[in-house]
DNA sequence: GTTGAGCGTT
């Protein structure tokens, strides 16, 4: 194809500047980057609506609109214009917004065969909607399954529906939850702020180059360093300009080139749930649940506190073990309607109902470590301390689990 | 070549 340039401008009344595209007639956001930095994308006027239309952008590479780009001129996006048109929203509650109830996420997929592939998951699963990843976590050395694996949905519908229920796979049933290390992530605190302007990409492949990296995450700010650690050992950190973008971008998945990377913090020694505890469950209060505000750990002792129910680390390790996932225990979830009309806190109860029939008697959750570990107390509390009813029903119906 | 509760990266 022969060399093509497409125009490009500030405004849309400023002169454009024509920018080179690809051999594929793509064009890459860091070209654009490199005339206006900053950019994160382009938009251009369609000539039929008169309305300004967004050009596809998917990992760093803008894609022409009908497969033409025509002599349009394209207008620079930049994110300081998207936090201006997020109302009177800052930077903080745009974190919180992310958090809501319609992200999806990683979801772990226990008791696969050994058999099972990428591909037999990709297959079961797209009948219940759009998959953007799967994998099987296998043997490095002999590359047998582990027997477990991930999935990621577009849509957070689709989640519910398949955390809901059992599967069978390939002759065996499976269950699909949100990862532990997701569930305990709900425990960082919205509103305080990273200083830093670096993030740690975690789970890399080798075949994510630095010059990857960086086109990917231009799209959420302008990128100042790529750092890839040689030999590979499976992580990066990328540096933006700005920290806010840095601090939104902590605890989401991302997709680069099909591999679920993870964004956190770029600096947590190791020992993370207690800081994560210790940075406090603010968090909840600025999504509205419960009075009580910072955790306890601001108070010289260890926990979290839920708008006065306090969590102690046996408490949240108990959580972690049982069934129920720390999921019964998070306000987070509590009341947020679903496609079928049922609440969280009802729909996991459904799930463990159904556990309960075909798991053993004795399950984590009805063990008498779990039992003596003062969840009597909390729930009292919890009636008194300005607990939504949704929480309430939800340590209710959990209530006959937890021997009481 | 085996297995069957767990938990992906610092």
């Amino acid at each position: 194809m022969a060399e093509l340039y497409i125009r490009v401008a500030e405004d849309e009344n400023e002169e454009p500047m024509e920018i080179p595209s690809e051999d594929d007639g793509t064009v890459l956001l860091s070209t654009v980057a490199a005339q206006f930095p900053g950019a994160c994308g382009l938009r251009y006027r369609n000539p039929v609506s008169q309305c300004m239309r967004g050009v596809r952008l998917v990992e760093g590479i803008l894609h022409a609109p009908e497969n033409d780009w025509g002599s349009l001129v394209y207008v620079v996006n930049y994110p300081k214009d998207n936090k201006r048109k997020m109302d009177e929203m800052d930077a903080a509650s745009a974190v919180k917004m992310k958090r809501g109830i319609e992200k999806t996420s990683d979801l772990i997929i226990l008791g696969l065969p050994w058999k099972t592939s990428e591909q037999d998951l990709k297959d079961y699963f797209a009948t219940f909607g759009e998959v953007i990843m799967v994998q099987v976590k296998r043997d490095v050395k002999t590359g047998n399954s582990k027997g477990f694996g991930f999935v990621r949905f577009t849509e957070y519908e689709t989640q519910s529906k398949v955390i809901s229920q059992r599967h069978m796979i390939d002759g065996r049933w499976c269950d699909c939850k949100l990862p532990n290390s997701k569930v305990l992530e709900q425990f960082r605190c919205p509103d305080e702020p990273m200083r830093s302007r670096k993030i740690f990409v975690g789970r890399c492949t080798e075949d994510i180059t630095t010059d990857e990296l960086r086109q990917f995450f231009m799209q959420y700010g302008e990128v100042t360093d790529v750092f890839i650690p040689k030999p590979f050992r499976a992580f990066a950190f990328v540096t933006f300009a700005d920290d806010q973008v840095a601090s939104a971008l902590c605890g989401e998945d991302l997709i680069i080139k099909g591999v679920s990377v993870h964004i956190s913090n770029a600096e947590p020694k190791h020992n993370n749930s207690r800081q994560m505890m210790d940075r406090g469950a603010g968090g909840f209060g600025g999504q509205g649940y419960g009075g009580g505000r910072g955790g306890i750990g601001s108070g010289g002792s260890t926990g979290v506190n839920f708008g006065g129910l306090s969590l102690n680390p046996a408490m949240m390790a108990a959580a972690l073990q049982s069934s129920w996932g720390m999921m019964g225990m998070l306000a987070n979830q509590q009341g947020q309607t679903n496609a079928a009309g049922t609440t969280a806190a009802g729909q996991a109860s459904a799930t463990r109902d159904q556990s309960q029939a075909y798991s053993s008697s004795n399950t984590s959750y009805s063990t008498p470590s779990s039992a003596s570990l003062g969840w009597a107390a909390g729930t009292n509390s919890a009636s008194s301390s300005g607990f939504s009813s949704g929480f309430g029903t939800s340590m209710e119906s959990k209530s006959s689990g937890w021997g009481m």
